[in-house]
DNA sequence: GAGTGGTCTAGACCACGGT
DNA sequence: CCGTGGTCTAGACCACTCC
């Protein structure tokens, strides 16, 4: 059932057996096993069976009831994985379409006053700043101008962009991760260069979407402007708790 | 320091009290206290210390690093609290302006199919329609149409709407509360009757939004369509992990 | 090796929901 | 009353970082 010996820590692998119990074999709104049930069963202690429930409460599996037990989420399998992540390529993956990106411009740049300052660098401090189109199945549905700060990403180049999306190059070259990303969200039309770049009708209608990411440290690592079009790219985003 | 005997969890008393020395005393990215220091200072175990770190790190208050020890965000101060919530009484309360609410219709309806299928439930049930207008300090600036399941909220009145926010009557009156809420976004155009409700000209740019809010057993509580004025009320959403 | 956070145990008592 | 999840203790050992 579980391995005491391997690395995978206990609580982890009771997560991921959970998970297959709760999608392969139980209802909505069903009872689960009682946590000292669960404790029996596998030989675990209570702490270590509860900390694997949490981490399924905060994943939406199961809710609890104080005093009435632990039971399985409703419609949990339809909306599993729809929409937990903020990239565009896993949005994509997830909405089974071929993600593609271009990168149209790629430079090192010292920041002016007002970006420097939504990164929170000194005027004048070095930054990366990039152009990117996204393709969804060859269609071209945004485009994006980013700044990252240098500081945080020394000597990234252009080419590290073409074998990897760019948030895998963040997490595996750079150890950075996106722990809190803020988006604001305003209705605009497309000037003609995006209209041009988007393959759209000129004074298009289009969402134009600023994204502030920040690391755990609470560090803004990017700073992103996103035109997308409008009809054929729906813009979701889930908020939890 | 902390009260053994009050009713309030140990680790809720930890987490306020850590929260004012973070905010009072912390330099953002200096060390805390180790783990086994609070367990001493506070005379706890270290189940409880670190319980409360647990939150205090959901939070985005302090971060941590295997081996070296936990550390204080970056500018927790200035972005504290500033858009944890998705209720647009407390948005506007944040930022300093004065929320209104006006119901404008609100009436009991069966459900026709598409509707009935977003909220759930069979078409025909009834569910309760309502249309409100949203101000911030007496300017319009939302105007939204919502449909919320008879069932689960039985004999709702309109008096009740008038006395607290939406969320407040689903929380106190009907033990409800919002767990997840999924948006979709897109610019539009105001039709003339959205126009005059909120005031503005004709055919003016506007963000369309549409929301389906679930309890934690993801049964959906509420559906609603939200045409926000363009300029004067920037859209903001955070995302978390 | 010393100090840190990460995992884990085997208990205990409390508060809540039902009988 | 019993069974449930919620809180809490006093340990133990591991994995990581730094010196």
């Amino acid at each position: 059932m579980v391995d005491k010996n391997s690395s995978v820590p206990l609580y982890s692998q009771l997560v991921d057996l959970l998970i297959n119990e709760i999608t392969e074999n139980l209802e909505p709104n069903s009872k689960m096993m009682s946590e000292r049930e669960i404790c029996e069963r596998y030989d675990l202690s209570r702490t270590t069976v509860r900390l694997a429930l949490g981490e399924l409460e905060n994943l939406g599996y199961i809710y609890k009831q104080h005093g009435k037990g632990t039971f399985v989420s409703e419609g949990i399998r339809d909306r599993k994985n729809l929409l937990e992540s903020y990239s565009f390529t896993d949005y994509m993956r997830q909405l089974n379409k071929e993600p593609k990106t271009m990168v149209v411009a790629f430079e090192e740049v010292p920041l002016y006053r007002h970006i420097a300052q939504v990164l929170g660098v000194r005027e004048g401090e070095l930054a990366y700043r990039m152009e990117r189109i996204r393709y969804a199945d060859d269609v071209p549905m945004m485009f994006e101008v980013s700044y990252i700060p240098e500081y945080l990403f020394k000597s990234l180049s252009i080419e590290m962009l073409y074998k990897k999306p760019l948030y895998e190059v963040f997490r595996e070259d750079y150890r950075q991760d996106v722990a809190v990303a803020d988006e604001e969200f305003a209705a605009s039309i497309m000037t003609d260069k995006e209209s041009k770049l988007l393959e759209t009708m000129t004074d298009a209608l289009c969402l134009r979407i600023q994204r502030k990411s920040y690391n755990k440290q609470n560090i803004m690592i990017e700073y992103t402007v996103s035109v997308a079009k409008n009809d054929e790219f729906v813009y979701r985003v889930r908020h939890s708790r």
